[in-house]
DNA sequence: TCACAAACTAACCGATAGGTTAGTTATAAA
DNA sequence: TTTATAACTAACCTATCGGTTAGTTTGTGA
């Protein structure tokens, strides 16, 4: 009937998700995104609706792309060795094309207020709460365990993994290494 | 010789330091600094400069305030008793006025990238360093100890202090205390 | 083959960003 | 009291922000 379409969608948007993981949601323009995806801006709001639109399905990007080290975490026997191999495995993550990106996830957590788009917050909360969610599941061995110990264990670890994820930035990797060998060292 | 000033640098300083607390570096206009430090863009710039010159005065502005609980780790005695009430002291301190403001510098240094000012990135890596010299004295009970895991304990405990000025943003003051309880086990 | 619908280009929109400046007001030294 | 000068007000500047739209090109089903 029409004309097809001279982009594909998830090609530009994965061009999308590194300009915002580089330079956080304020600072990449509609004129930088229509640079950086090769497509202009009618194609842009045609197809994402608005910069938030292209925003949120970076998001969705950015996880399918962590989900390659989650889902080696979730075939990791249970015990606290498996996240710990997850914390290494995600300082190499952020680091695999350039230094100092963090992680998108944790950079829009860090630079958003409480005024935020309220979608925006909710796919950050429902990460956090899905590596949470993962570590409880990871370090329970058995069901009837002390779920109170775990539970703190959790909390510790997801703090110590948002911690990490911001340090990143602008840490070594020899300083971001022994951090998380201190983290470990008696869990 | 000519009219005086109606204002109190030091006290609009402090209001607009609270400003970009709040709301970070870009999110804060102009427009926004005239209403609340009470002054209009003259005299901003007429004392400041530019927005860059009110944002490294407010950085100064904000280590005062600091300097409080600082000087208290300063004058505790050596060994790691002090640095773990400095990092209570220092959650109470995000949370004085109100949830979520986070630590000024740690925001900016989340905020900012390769790309930003050079003076304020210098304020930041010299806070930075500040306190993990501070960190190392603490630590240091007699001089000849053993310098090398000394320097890398007080490596973890700067990423974890930065960690947790991040944290303090999103997380409940139950999993701060968690968390800083987990750093603090084994050292 | 041709008409219609979707994809495209590029000019345009109002709002707001940081920053400037012409003109007015107040003050303190002479 | 006059006058020089700094502090003030408010209108204005250009650039850029996210977003829209009129008009053109292109592909395809009828």
């Amino acid at each position: 009937m029409a004309r097809k379409k001279e982009y594909i969608e998830e090609e530009v948007i994965e061009k999308a998700m590194n300009l915002f993981w580089r330079n956080g949601y304020e600072t990449t323009s509609m004129h930088m995104l229509e640079k950086e995806m090769g497509i202009n801006k009618f194609s842009i709001y045609s197809s994402f609706g608005s910069k938030n639109g292209v925003f949120l399905e970076s998001l969705k990007c950015y996880k399918q792309k962590l989900n390659l080290i989650l889902q080696k975490l979730k075939d990791a026997p249970s015990g606290v060795a498996g996240i710990k191999q997850y914390f290494y495995d995600f300082i190499e993550f952020t680091r695999e094309t350039e230094f100092g990106k963090g992680c998108l996830v944790t950079n829009t957590a860090n630079e958003i207020g409480t005024d935020a788009d309220e979608n925006i917050k909710q796919v950050l909360t429902d990460f956090m709460d899905e590596v949470k969610q993962l570590f409880l599941n990871t370090l329970k061995v058995e069901e009837n365990e002390n779920t109170s110990v775990i539970e703190q264990q959790a909390d510790f670890l997801t703090i110590a993994m948002f911690g990490l994820s911001s340090a990143t930035r602008i840490f070594t990797n020899k300083q971001l290494e022994n951090y998380i060998e201190n983290v470990f060292k008696d869990l």
